[in-house]
DNA sequence: ATATTTGCAAAGCCTTTGCAGGGGA
DNA sequence: TCCCCTGCAAAGGCTTTGCAAATAT
């Protein structure tokens, strides 16, 4: 994974841009999610502030995230395999590639991924997901 | 969706063949999904169950329905839409669209689906999973 | 007689919500 | 000041589990 590697004043603009006020708390995740983590769930958020940010709720690491999501900031994801809602900071759309053994997630750009459906014309589709799971050899 | 229609003394053979007791519970929840119900929720299970059976125990709903996935009959699926899991008495491999303004599942033929797919060869794909989303017309 | 299955209730997991206190604009 | 953010705890939705009573082979 390519992180983008925004600095901290990037990451405020971004906040700002998007009408989110740029508090300790949305500041510190969004540059962990955005910087950092890979796939995270909210409890690697929440763990990973524990260590780094001295106590945060729990609520408010939900409410930042979904705020987060809400600003278009992040993607939220949910995979047959974990009950967990997964965070994804590539906001383009994408698919996944799970690896069946460690559960870590790979994006796939589109644009390497062909597919052509032939079902009846009355189903109009506005939205694909593909989740390829396997292994990595 | 074009059901098979068992009879009653299929399903006995069916469960049976599987090493699951036919217990009345087992076949009347078998015969329901099999014959009557599209893609139900455990929840719709047992609204049907209240209704047709007499009173049954959400546990016997949720241990029934684990029983038969464990048995190959009937094969669960999680939607990102959805927090619930959800009943397939297609067990065979195949796809999905979700009509956006009801809910409603529709399977989809992978016959009817090409996918290809050009990512690097260390990703060795074992299963595909593919949700279209859209409406009907 | 022995192994399953059922029902009930309680607990579990993940996420959201209510409310009071606190901090920033 | 005023509004939004935070933290805590409680509740919510879905599913699983523990245990005793009922049932099947």
């Amino acid at each position: 994974m390519n992180k983008p590697c925004l600095s901290a004043n990037d990451i405020q603009e971004r906040l700002q841009n998007a009408g989110v006020q740029p508090t300790l708390q949305r500041l510190a995740i969004c540059k962990f999610v955005l910087n950092e983590a890979d796939h995270p769930t909210a409890d690697d958020v929440k763990e990973w502030a524990d260590v780094n940010l001295g106590k945060i709720s729990q609520a408010t690491v939900y409410n930042t995230l979904n705020t987060l999501v809400d600003a278009g900031i992040l993607k939220e994801f949910k995979f047959p395999h974990s009950g967990k809602v997964v965070y994804d900071c590539n906001t383009h759309d994408h698919f996944h590639f799970v690896d069946e053994s460690t559960g870590k997630i790979y994006d796939i750009d589109p644009a390497d991924v062909k597919i052509d459906i032939a079902i009846p014309k009355k189903f109009k589709v506005k939205d694909i997901k593909l989740v390829l799971k396997g292994e990595i050899k």
